[in-house]
RNA sequence: GCUCGAAUGGUGGAAUGGUAGACACGAGGGACUUAAAAUCCCUUGACCUUUACCGGUUGUGCGGGUUCGAGUCCCGCUUCGAGCACCA
C-alpha cells in the first residue's frame, strides 16, 4: 500500500486535537516533567525551516518521558511585543496588534503541521492583558522591594522605610546606587519627595539618572549598536550622551546570587562561563586618597593594592563627580573643554579609537603609605561606571596606565625584579616584588613588600589597609543594572501614575493597566513618547484608577508613566505562567507552582546567554524571595540548539551577456555569481526552465551545459530572503510529509551544533520513513503480520535499537537515533521479518520521532489507543549477548591473528579461564605469552 | 588581548582509550522496465600489488609525549568559529 503521509498526518493531527491528546494537567500521582522551547517572537516572515529544529528535539524529548511514565508539561507561546510590529505600524498604521494578530496565526499553522504535542490549551501571548497583569504585578513587588545584603534576599521597602524612621540610614546594608547618610530625625524631617528621593536608592525597581544614547529627531533613546559615528543609523540624526531619568532594575543587587546558582545547574560550560563574564566578578580594595591642600578625599577601586608604591597619578573618569571638586581653578577652561569633547563620543566610539586623550585637573592626591604627591589626570580610559569610577595609575604594570604615562611623559616606576617596562608594561601577576621604600625611610609606613610574590603582598596590603582604616576589601561586579523604559508604544505599560511628580504605583486591585489605542506611533510633538498621543487614556484612566481624583488637577503633567517596558520584560517570567496560564488570581498558583516547581530541560539559542537568561534569572530569584516561584533557579537543564544556516546556490554568467555557465566550466569564462532561489535548484542542479521563468530578464538566458545538465555553485550564509536561501518547513512538508522533515532535521547533525540546511539529504530520510512503512505490507499491498515468536535475529536487532535510542535520546544524540533506527529497518527487513511484537516495539521506538506514520502503524497493528498512552520498551540485555567474542593477538604491538572465544549466553562471560579477569595479566603459554589485556565487550590484546 | 568551542573521505557526520570513516547524501556500476518514476544489489579515504582472489602501505589540522594500543588523554602550535572586550 503506497505511503500517503497527507492524509496520514491530517488525520492524526485532527484526531490528537479533537481528543485533547496533549492536555496536561496537575496529578500528583505522576512524576513531573517539564519540557520548554523558548518562545517565539511571530515575525511576519513567518517560520522557515531553522526555527523548529529546538521545538523538534524537545518534542522528541517529551515524547519520550510521556512514554516513561512522566507526566509531561509542554507548552508554546509567543514572544508578541516587539519593535518589527511598531516600526511596521509606523510605516503603515497598522495597529502592532493586528499584525502580531496575523503573524501569530501563520506561526500556528505552521506549527500545527509539524505536529508538536505541545499542551495549546496553555499558550500564552506576553502582549494579552490577562498575562501582562503579572508583568505589571512583578514590577509593582520589585518597586516595593529593597535588597537586603544581610540576608541576601529581597524585603519589603516597607521595612526599610520603618528603619529610617527610627534609626536613619544607619545599620543599613542594603543594595544601592549610591552610599547615603542620615539619622532618624532628618528622615522624618522631610518631605514626601525626599523620601521618594531616597528610596528610589534602594528599590529593586527603582528609577535613576543614566546615561543613554539620546536622539532628539526620533524622540527615543538607542542602543548603542543603533548609533554610529555620533549619527543615528535610522535616519542619520545626531545623537548625543544624555543623562536621563529611566526605570530601572537592580539586577546588580543579585550578581554574587547569579554567579553561585551557575554552579548548581547543568547548562553548557560555554554559557556559564560567558555569564560568568557578563557578571565580572573582581576581588580588590577600596582606597582612600586624600587631596592635597584640601579636605576633600575619594575612593579608589583595585586588584592590585600591591602596587600602592609605584602609583604615580590618579586618573578620573571624565563623567566623575569627582571631576568638579578636584580641577582646580587655573585648569578648569582646559578641563571643561576636554570633557565637552568627551561628551559628544558614544562609548562605542571610545571603545573603537582609542587614541590616548586627558587632561590634567590640577590637583594633587597623597599616597596614604608613602605620603607622595600624585598629580590627578582626567581621561576616558577610566569608566565611572565601574568601581568608584577613579584609579590610582601603576603605568609599570597596567598596559593603560602605561600608554598614558609615555604619551604624556609620566613617570613609570617598576616593582617586580627583573621586569623590562622600557617598552612595555609587566602586567602579569607573577614575580618578586622591589622597590618598596626601605622601612627607614620617610614615608614605608611600615610596609615592606619586597621579596614576596605578587600574591602575597596583594594579601599584605590588604591586610595593611585594612588595619591602618585606609580602606576596605571590596568585591566588584561588571553586570549592571537594566534599563528598564523604552519609549515606545508596543509594550507592557508601566502600572505607575504620577503625583505631582513622585512616582507613585496604581493600585494592584486595578491591574492590569491596559495598553490604550492610538492613531500616532511616533513621539508627540513635544518629545513625549508615542503614549503621549493617548492624552484621554493618561487623565481618565488614572482617574478611574486612583480613587482619589483631586490628585490629578495639574494637567500640564501626564499622570500616567508613557514609557513602556522592553522585550525582555514579558520574557522574564513566562514559564511559571504556564504552570497556570489561566489564572485571574496569580500569576502562578502555589498548587501548580509547587507540581512544576521549574523547567527541567529548556532549549534556546544561544544568543540570550546575557540577555534573556540572565533577566529571567533575576526576575525569579526576587519572585522566589517572596516565595512565588518554589526553586530558585527557574531552568535546571539548559541545551542551546545551533542556528541552521542557509544553503545558498549560485549560477554564473558571463559578464555583459545573459549567458550563464554551469559551475564545472565556470572557470573558462569571465562571470559574475549570482544569488539563485534555493527552491528551484535541486541536488545542486538548476531547473534550467524554472529559472527563465524566475525572473523576466532571464526569460532569454543561454545556458552553456555540462553532461546536459546546469549544475550550480553553492555557499553557506545565512538564511535570509536576499540570499534566496530561506528554505520554508510547509514547502518540505508537502513534499516529503511532517515526518521526514523532523527525521530529517533532527539527522543533520549534532543538535548543538550550527549546520547548514541541505536539502541534498532528505531523500534519504524519506525513503527510510517509506521503508518503514512497507514492512508492513506484503507484495500485493495487503497488510502482513504474523503473530509467530520472533526469532533471535530479530529480538538481537529490536532489543540493540532499544538500548541505543534510550540513551540516545538521554543524551540528546538524536542524529545517531536516526541512524539506528535505519540500521535496524534494514536488519528486520533482511529478515523479512513482520513479527507483530517486534514492529510494535520498533513504532514505538520511532514514535517520539515520526509521530504520525508510528500513530498509523500502531492501529494497523491492532491497538485501540494511540500510541502516546503506551509505554517505552525496555531493553533485556540478554538478547544482547553475544556468541563469541574476538580476541585480538598482538606481537611487539602488531595485530598478528585473531581468535574467536565463545561466550556464556546467560553470565556474557567469556569461556576460558585465562580471560575470566578484566584487564589482568596472565600467562597463557610459558613459552610465548606474556601478557593478556583483556578489554570487557570489546578486544582483548595479547601481547607476545 | 581574554574566555570557550571546533578541525575526521567529494558532502553532512559516526566511533565508553580497543578493527577509524557507522548511517546518509553524492558518484560509479548493475538488476527490473518499451521508457521514466519507484525499488533492489554491488563499489566508493588515498596509494601500492595482483588477470583475479588474496595482500600490503598510509591515513582523523601540525609537532611532541603517555600507552601493548591515541581521532579520543597530556604538552606545545596552526587555522576557523562564537562570546567578551579600556572592568583597574
Amino acid at each position: 500500500m503506497e505511503y500517503k503521509f497527507k492524509e496520514i498526518e491530517q488525520k492524526w493531527q485532527k484526531r490528537w486535537a479533537d481528543n485533547g491528546t496533549y492536555r496536561v494537567n496537575e496529578d500528583e500521582s505522576r512524576r513531573k516533567f517539564y519540557v520548554l522551547n523558548m518562545f517565539p517572537y511571530p515575525s511576519g516572515a513567518g517560520l522557515h525551516v531553522g526555527h523548529p529544529l529546538g521545538y523538534i528535539a524537545s518534542d522528541i524529548y517529551a515524547r519520550y518521558k510521556r512514554l516513561c511514565g512522566y507526566n509531561v508539561l509542554n507548552p508554546m507561546g509567543y514572544d508578541a511585543y516587539g519593535l518589527p510590529a511598531e516600526q511596521y505600524a509606523i510605516q503603515t498604521g497598522q495597529h502592532p496588534a493586528v499584525t502580531t494578530a496575523q503573524n501569530i496565526n501563520r506561526y500556528r499553522e505552521q506549527l500545527d503541521k509539524i505536529g508538536f504535542s505541545f499542551d495549546w490549551n496553555r499558550e500564552v501571548r506576553t502582549c494579552e492583558p490577562g498575562y501582562y497583569h503579572w508583568t505589571q504585578w512583578a514590577f509593582q513587588k520589585m518597586f516595593n522591594s529593597y535588597y537586603d545584603n544581610d540576608l541576601n534576599k529581597a524585603q519589603p521597602i516597607a521595612d526599610l522605610i520603618r528603619h529610617f524612621e527610627q534609626k536613619g540610614s544607619d545599620g543599613i546594608n542594603a543594595a544601592q546606587s549610591e552610599e547615603l547618610d542620615f539619622t532618624a530625625g532628618e528622615w522624618n524631617s522631610y518631605d514626601e519627595r525626599r523620601k521618594s528621593d531616597i528610596l528610589m536608592n534602594y528599590r529593586i525597581a527603582y528609577q535613576g539618572e543614566t546615561m543613554v544614547n539620546w536622539c532628539q529627531e526620533l524622540g527615543t533613546v538607542l542602543a548603542n549598536d543603533e548609533v554610529v559615528e555620533g549619527v543615528s543609523v535610522r535616519g542619520g540624526f545626531p545623537v548625543e550622551q544624555k543623562k536621563m531619568r529611566q526605570w530601572c532594575l537592580r539586577v546588580s543587587a543579585y550578581s554574587q546570587r547569579l554567579l553561585d546558582g551557575l554552579d548548581t545547574i547543568d547548562w553548557s560550560e560555554s554559557i556559564k562561563e560567558t555569564q560568568r563574564n557578563w557578571i565580572g566578578r573582581s576581588e580588590g580594595t577600596e582606597m582612600v586618597f586624600h587631596v592635597k591642600d584640601s579636605d576633600f578625599k575619594f575612593t579608589i577601586f583595585t586588584t592590585r593594592a600591591d602596587t600602592i608604591f609605584g602609583v604615580t597619578f590618579m586618573v578620573l573618569a571624565p563623567e566623575s563627580e569627582l571631576v568638579a571638586a578636584l580641577t582646580a581653578s587655573d585648569r578648569k577652561k582646559e578641563v571643561d573643554e576636554y570633557i565637552d569633547k568627551v561628551r559628544k563620543r558614544t562609548e562605542r566610539e571610545r571603545i573603537a579609537d582609542r587614541k590616548v586623550t586627558g587632561v590634567f585637573s590640577g590637583s594633587y592626591a597623597i599616597n596614604p603609605l608613602t605620603g607622595e604627591d600624585v598629580p590627578i589626570w582626567i581621561s576616558d580610559y577610566v569608566l565611572a561606571g565601574y568601581g568608584t569610577g577613579a584609579i590610582m595609575a601603576v603605568p609599570a604594570h597596567d598596559s593603560r596606565d602605561y600608554a598614558f604615562a609615555k604619551h604624556f611623559g609620566l613617570e613609570i616606576r617598576p616593582l617586580i625584579e627583573g621586569c623590562d617596562v622600557s617598552e612595555e608594561s609587566f602586567d602579569a601577576k607573577e614575580g618578586i616584588m622591589m622597590n618598596s621604600p626601605r622601612p627607614d625611610q620617610a614615608g614605608s609606613a611600615g610596609l615592606v613588600l619586597n621579596g614576596l610574590t605578587v600574591k602575597e603582598a596583594i594579601a599584605a596590603t590588604k591586610k595593611y589597609v585594612k588595619e591602618h582604616k585606609l580602606g576596605k576589601i571590596k568585591v566588584n561586579y561588571r553586570l549592571r543594572d537594566a534599563i528598564f523604559s523604552r519609549q515606545r508604544y508596543w509594550g507592557e505599560p508601566f502600572p505607575v501614575y504620577y503625583d505631582n511628580g513622585i512616582p507613585k504605583m496604581i493600585p494592584e486591585s486595578c491591574l492590569p493597566l491596559e495598553l490604550p489605542e492610538i492613531k500616532e506611533y511616533r513621539p508627540t510633538a513635544t518629545g513625549e513618547p508615542p503614549l503621549g498621543h493617548a492624552v484621554k487614556w493618561a487623565f481618565d484612566t488614572a482617574s478611574d484608577k486612583i480613587v482619589d481624583k483631586s490628585l490629578i488637577d495639574n494637567k500640564t503633567v501626564f499622570p500616567l508613566e508613557l514609557n513602556t517596558m522592553p522585550g525582555f520584560a514579558g520574557s522574564s517570567a513566562y514559564y511559571l505562567r504556564y504552570m497556570d496560564p489561566h489564572n485571574g488570581k496569580c500569576l502562578v498558583s502555589p498548587e501548580a507552582d509547587n507540581y512544576w516547581k521549574c523547567v527541567d530541560l529548556y532549549l534556546g539559542g544561544s544568543e540570550h546567554a546575557t540577555g534573556h537568561l540572565i533577566y529571567s534569572r533575576f526576575w525569579n530569584k526576587f519572585l522566589y524571595d517572596f516565595g512565588y516561584s518554589t526553586v530558585e533557579e527557574p531552568f535546571s537543564k539548559l541545551i542551546n540548539q545551533g542556528m541552521i544556516q542557509g544553503r545558498s546556490n549560485f549560477v554564473y554568467r558571463i559578464k555583459d551577456t545573459n549567458t550563464f555557465v554551469s559551475l564545472g566550466l565556470k572557470d573558462n569564462y569571465d562571470t559574475t555569481p549570482i544569488h539563485v532561489d534555493v527552491n528551484i535548484v535541486s541536488n545542486d542542479i538548476l531547473d534550467v526552465e524554472a529559472f527563465k521563468a524566475w525572473r523576466p530578464e532571464y526569460n532569454t538566458a543561454d545556458f552553456i551545459l555540462e553532461d546536459g545538465k546546469y549544475v550550480c555553485g553553492w555557499a553557506v550564509e545565512k538564511m535570509s530572503k536576499s540570499m534566496f536561501n530561506v528554505v520554508n518547513p510547509d514547502v518540505v512538508i508537502e513534499k516529503y510529509g511532517a515526518d521526514t522533515l523532523r527525521m530529517y532535521e533532527m539527522f543533520l547533525g549534532p543538535l548543538e551544533q550550527s549546520k547548514p540546511w541541505d536539502t541534498n539529504g532528505i531523500d534519504g530520510c524519506h525513503r527510510f520513513v517509506r521503508k518503514l512503512w512497507n514492512m508492513f505490507f506484503d507484495r500485493n499491498g495487503n497488510v502482513c503480520i504474523s503473530d509467530e515468536e520472533p526469532v533471535k535475529d530479530e529480538l538481537k536487532s529490536i532489543h540493540k535499537l532499544i538500548r541505543k535510542v534510550t540513551s540516545d535520546i538521554e543524551g540528546f544524540s538524536f542524529n545517531t537515533s536516526v541512524s539506528a533506527f535505519m540500521i535496524c529497518v534494514n536488519e528486520l527487513s533482511a529478515l523479512k521479518c513482520n513479527k507483530r511484537e517486534i514492529l510494535g516495539i520498533l513504532v514505538r521506538l520511532i514514535s517520539p520521532f515520526a509521530p504520525h506514520i508510528s500513530e498509523e502503524l500502531w492501529e494497523i497493528l491492532g491497538h485501540n489507543s494511540t500510541i502516546c498512552d503506551s509505554n517505552w520498551p525496555e531493553c533485556d540485555e540478554k538478547y544482547l549477548v553475544e556468541d563469541n567474542i574476538t580476541y585480538s593477538i598482538s606481537f611487539n604491538g602488531k595485530t598478528r591473528f585473531t581468535m574467536d572465544f565463545p561466550m556464556d549466553a546467560t553470565s556474557g562471560q567469556v569461556q576460558e579461564a585465562v580471560l575470566a579477569n578484566d584487564r589482568t595479566q596472565s600467562y597463557i603459554d610459558g613459552k610465548t605469552i606474556r601478557k593478556v589485556i583483556v578489554v570487557p565487550r570489546k578486544i582483548v590484546n595479547i601481547v607476545l
